[in-house]
DNA sequence: GTTAGTTCTGTTTTT
DNA sequence: CAGAACTAAC
């Protein structure tokens, strides 16, 4: 219980962000300027000064961050569990009410919450039926626009986007659709979980005034990140007492392509008259150079906040810019540099981080880390619970926890193959729509259907009935571990798996996946207070990471944007090239070269003591051999910070082009090391 | 209804 | 080039 300590070791601005208890506060924390420990430690001050735990309610965006900051406030206040904060995610949050809350809400008990892939499949369903869409779009690209439209407004009806252009047309005409049909299979979309807490909020006030009595102390992380639903609900939610306290950075704001606004740092302080605002610009995470190179980068966006990191460090070593001659060899050298680093100075494979800006770019590396025997762990990329037979095994889950979800049952009707085919489905469909029936009892009824043959037809009711009887059982939340393996059993999905993918050891490892489902399930049962088979699937769709994701160690290997939040004494940002970094495509978005750079800037913070950024000559591009072009990114780097590096052989390389390529625009001494 | 062959596409990602 | 999505032939 060292609050008292904790504090004194905070510098002047972050003691009095930490002690400014009530009316809004706006916290402006550049990178590494020890955001997340003034959060935590105002949170326990709060609670020390006599305010109820309870009524202290901190959002963040991830249940990572979540989980972090649940633990050291724990550590700090040395609190039991039964009177802890709130610390939750949006959704986590508003799910709790909306549970609370069932009974002011159109929803039935045991509502599914759909994932991206569901709200894709609903919407191709939909699209089927609505003429004036001929194929024009992929649903991905509607739905894309169906999310920001419920992302920019405020509520689930207003829906003038005034545009007249095709798309806008076929938005327009299939929105509401898509809304009235979430609600006819009982289901909502992770979007739903808002607007329905702040629909709930305007239409029983006095539901709002109780929450606004409840949660006195309102802190927001990541401000910067959330968009205008997000505020909305945060303006009702502190709209009494004022008492908000928001923490952001707008450089650091890389989410916007999703719907985030961080005009919101701007308005907050429109919003809320009398707004304190607090700058932390002293950076206790990276060494001088680092910091201008981050500072010289930024320093070029036209739309942001004037402040400036420092700090209090030395300059430490340049930063290094390092060419390859391919993305095979660039691999090759951030491997020998990692193996040289960790023999030369005092260093653990936890130390380093490798960052790149797509997924897909991780592939080399992992191969070369591998080749030379180096420990690593990959953040992010396909998670565990999105693997196809997860995700089936999982819908199998959903229809039998809500009949009305026919876009589950549709995903499962034949798999594993059973006779069902997309004719009869369709028939079937059509007739539940005519009826006004779930799918579901539409399947139970399925010998009374034209056109479905008899044989088809007893396929189609026995899974009913199958699921029907599970169904019984589940809703015990007893033993559901165990009557999943059974289902499994039943409907021979091992089989299935086997003759699915035809190589053994394929095959193996997705049976082990299925294995690990099972036992998670088992895990959830042993350890939940109440468990039942809706709260597993809510863990699964709002907080589906394993846990063994984060704690293994090794070298990290992770995405601009994932890295975010997080700290590496070694940094290599690899693949600082044109159309990568920024991204060919970011540009087309309008702000989108700024958001890249802001991308870059994220990832130069995240080095503490040594940063690498590196880019080759060639690049294999969807098959073919490209030059590449060093990122624009790299001139803004003031020239007295950098290091060049130029590690291809002499002997090899093309004289003439060596007279164009980018030392001509580097005033910087060249300094060739072992590779 | 199923399977094999063909065409298309190619960021970032949490909930 | 590789994986997904779609189409056409059994």
């Amino acid at each position: 219980m060292d609050i008292d300590r904790e504090i004194a070791r905070l510098n002047l601005r972050q003691k009095e962000a930490v002690m400014y208890a009530d009316g809004p506060l706006l916290i402006l924390a550049g990178a590494g300027s020890g955001k997340t420990r003034v959060i935590t430690t105002r949170t326990a001050y709060l609670i020390r000064t006599g305010i109820r735990a309870g009524s202290v309610l901190a959002v963040t965006f991830t249940n990572k961050a979540a989980r972090e900051m649940k633990g050291r406030i724990t550590s700090l206040l040395k609190t039991e569990k039964r009177n802890a904060p709130i610390i939750s995610t949006f959704h986590s949050f508003c799910l709790r009410i909306l549970r609370k809350e069932m009974k002011y809400l159109g929803l039935r008990k045991n509502f599914t919450i759909y994932d991206t892939s569901e709200q894709v499949s609903l919407l191709k369903n939909l699209l089927r039926d609505i003429t004036v869409y001929r194929k024009q779009f992929k649903a991905e690209v509607i739905l894309d626009r169906i999310g920001k439209l419920k992302n920019s407004s405020t509520s689930l009806q207003d829906l003038n986007t005034s545009k007249q252009d095709d798309l806008s047309i076929i938005v327009d005409r299939v929105y509401p659709e898509y809304q009235k049909t979430l609600r006819a299979l009982n289901a909502v979309d992770f979007d739903d979980l808002l607007l329905l807490v702040i629909e709930l909020f305007r239409k029983e006030p006095h539901l709002l005034e109780a929450y606004q009595d409840r949660f006195r102390y309102i802190m927001v992380d990541e401000y910067q990140d959330t968009n205008r639903v997000q505020y909305t609900l945060l303006k009702l939610l502190a709209g009494k007492r004022k008492n908000l306290c928001v923490v952001g950075d707008d450089d650091q704001s890389v989410y916007a392509w999703r719907g985030a606004n961080p005009g919101n740092i701007l308005d907050f302080e429109n919003d809320f008259t009398g707004t304190k605002v607090i700058r932390l610009e002293q950076n206790y995470r990276s060494m001088g150079n680092i910091l201008e190179a981050a500072n010289g980068v930024i320093r070029n966006n036209r739309k942001r906040m004037e402040k400036s990191l420092w700090t209090s460090e030395g300059m430490g070593p340049g930063v290094k810019i390092m060419r390859a001659p391919d993305g095979e060899e660039e691999a090759k050298l951030v491997a020998g540099k990692i193996l040289h680093l960790i023999t030369s100075k005092d260093l653990s494979y936890d130390d380093f981080a490798i960052i790149y800006r797509a997924n897909i770019f991780s592939r080399p590396f992992e191969a070369a880390l591998r080749r030379n025997r180096i420990p690593y762990t990959v953040v992010g990329g396909t998670s565990y619970f999105d693997r196809k037979e997860i995700k089936d095994l999982a819908s199998y889950l959903k229809i039998i926890l809500n009949r009305y979800d026919d876009i589950s049952l549709l995903r499962i009707a034949n798999l594993p193959r059973r006779g069902i085919g997309n004719t009869s489905l369709g028939r079937l469909q059509d007739y539940a729509e005519q009826e006004k029936l779930s799918l579901l009892e539409t399947f139970g009824r399925a010998d009374k259907i034209h056109g479905i043959p008899v044989q088809t037809a007893k396929k189609v009711s026995d899974l009913a009935d199958m699921i029907d009887n599970y169904r019984a059982g589940f809703l015990k939340g007893k033993e559901m571990a165990m009557q999943l393996s059974r289902l499994i059993a039943e409907i021979d999905f091992i089989k299935h798996i086997r003759s699915f993918y035809k190589t053994e050891d394929v095959a193996l490892k997705r049976i082990d996946y299925i294995n690990a489902f099972v036992e998670s399930l088992k895990y959830y049962e042993e350890t939940e207070d109440s468990p039942s088979l809706q709260g597993f699937l809510e863990m699964l769709a709002l907080d589906n990471k394993p846990e063994s994701d984060e704690k293994k160690g090794g070298v990290t290997l992770v995405s601009l944007h994932s890295s975010k939040g997080l700290e590496f004494p070694v940094v290599f940002i690899v693949g600082v090239e044109d159309e990568i970094i920024p991204h060919r495509k970011s540009l087309l978005d309008k702000g989108g070269l700024e958001e890249e750079r802001r991308l870059m800037y994220v990832g130069i913070t995240r080095a503490m003591k040594e940063l690498f950024l590196t880019h080759t000559k060639y690049r294999v591009r969807y098959g073919s051999k490209t030059s590449s072009i060093p990122s624009p990114f790299l001139e803004e780097i003031p020239a007295g910070v950098v290091e060049y590096i130029d590690t291809e052989n002499s002997a090899e390389t093309d004289k003439t082009e060596e007279k164009i390529d980018i030392r001509a625009d580097y005033a910087r001494v060249m300094e060739i090391l072992d590779s």
